[in-house]
DNA sequence: CATCGACCTATG
DNA sequence: ATAGGTCGAT
């Protein structure tokens, strides 16, 4: 059958399992999308898009849809009419930050597959949350996003970003939405603005504007972090190079996580979850799991992990108890552990079936409604991963408690040391002897 | 070191 | 009380 391009727009071909825009810009990774409902033909049509994403990324607007097979997309520039050489190097650059962004070259198929095999809980939800992968963002943006994140929610988060970006950024330029079905009056053109600069946040005065604009207590570290970041020795203006300071933040993807993380925590407002984020968004560490509470959850229902702790009411989330639990789904996941989890976290979200995805009948979360009763991985494939512990009677390992009955991951007594690169050489042994 | 209270604000 | 926590003081 024929391929219907959108006017305007280029194609891509890209399955709708390696990529869903529907989940993926919407999981709580970049909070600064737009997202617009297309009008639906007459007939529906699985094939035909939905929806359009549009992104303001510093001189352009980037706008996607997407059908089973194509990823759509075009980009609009403040001034639209240019020599053909030009427009078509536009393109080229758009295509090429694309694929640098949704990581094209990481076959998401096969980590899926992957995960199934080591992973039944993750088998038992691949097909219904298919596409859901790790963005490669911008870091500083990330850093900044992720600081709004503590003890808030996506729809606030969202809402916040914007903010920034409309107070503290320039227009690049107006856009009318696309086109609405009852072709009625047009919609009013909204305003885009790219992410503002590290300079432009870094003065004093910028903490008291911020929570006028409903930032709370995370105001100050933003200010705070964006004038620690201008004041780096390394990152000084260059001539022609507004925001140098970025460069910095950039040059944490070459280093180990250990030290790219030990960097983001020196930053007011990062701690470690905020970290962890920011080391598997948009520093191409991979295999980090990010624990927030919502995690943890997910840990503790379906991967069978139980906490012993003095206060009756609450397990706080203490660095040793982050450690084993993310090291833990690590040893379930692997390599590419950060993207497992992103699947999860994002199954896991309430406010999925208010964007109309098609994941879960009803309001039921995603995971629950998926799992009734979790099934453990190992049992499936004990020569995968070796076994500790005492079987038939509940372990008590450093303040954690595994029921080996019901559980096969069960965390490492050995030491109290969990650092990646054990895990990695361990891993590596296990696998070899296989 | 683990633990605790404070911190902004908007929802259930 | 909780939402994808962090900071500073015991």
């Amino acid at each position: 059958m024929a391929v219907t391009i959108p006017v305007g727009f280029h194609a891509l071909p890209v399955p709708i399992v390696q990529l869903s825009l529907a989940a993926v810009l919407k999981c709580g990774q970049s909070f600064r999308w737009s997202i617009y409902p297309l009008p639906q033909a007459s007939i529906p049509s699985s094939e035909l898009p939905t929806h359009e994403y549009r992104l303001c990324l510093r001189d352009r607007i980037i706008c996607l849809r997407q059908s089973t097979d194509s990823l759509f997309y075009r980009s609009m520039f403040p001034d639209q009419h240019v020599c053909s050489t030009q427009a078509t190097l536009r393109e080229a650059e758009t295509l090429s930050w694309l694929k640098d962004y949704f990581q094209l070259d990481i076959d998401l198929v096969k980590l899926y597959d992957e995960w199934s095999e080591r992973d039944n809980v993750f088998k038992n939800l691949r097909s219904r949350f298919s596409g859901i992968r790790i963005l490669r963002q911008d870091p500083w943006e990330n850093l900044v996003s992720f600081i709004c994140s503590s003890n808030n929610n996506i729809a606030r988060i969202t809402k916040m970003v914007h903010a920034l970006c409309r107070h503290y950024s320039p227009p690049l330029l107006s856009l009318r939405p696309p086109m609405t079905e009852g072709a009625s009056a047009d919609s009013d053109p909204i305003t885009y603005h790219p992410f503002p600069p590290p300079s432009a946040l870094a003065s004093s005065e910028v903490a008291a504007t911020l929570r006028g604009l409903g930032f709370g207590y995370r105001a100050d570290f933003i200010q705070r972090t964006a004038r620690m970041l201008v004041d780096m020795p390394d990152s000084q203006p260059i001539t022609g190079q507004q925001h140098a300071a970025e460069r910095w933040l950039l040059l944490l993807r070459n280093k180990p996580t250990a030290i790219a993380r030990e960097e983001l925590l020196k930053f007011v407002g990062v701690g470690r979850k905020v970290a962890d984020c920011i080391l598997l968004m948009s520093l191409d560490k991979k295999e980090v799991v990010p624990i927030d509470t919502h995690v943890y959850q997910i840990a503790v229902k379906h991967y069978g992990l139980h906490v012993v702790t003095k206060s009756k009411t609450k397990a706080t989330m203490t660095p040793k108890l982050y450690e084993e639990v993310s090291g833990k789904l690590f040893d379930i996941w692997g390599d590419y552990a950060g993207w497992a989890h992103s699947v999860l976290f994002t199954a896991d979200l309430k406010s999925f079936s208010a964007y109309g995805l098609p994941s879960t009948t009803a309001e039921g979360d995603g995971i629950d409604h998926a799992l009734s009763t979790p099934t453990m991985s190992s049992s499936s494939s004990p020569s995968k991963r070796k076994r500790r512990g005492t079987l038939h009677s509940p372990k008590e390992l450093a303040g954690i408690v595994v029921d080996i009955d019901t559980v096969s991951h069960v965390i490492d007594e050995s030491n109290d040391e969990t650092n990646m690169a054990d895990r990695i050489k361990r891993r590596r042994r296990t696998v070899t002897k296989a």
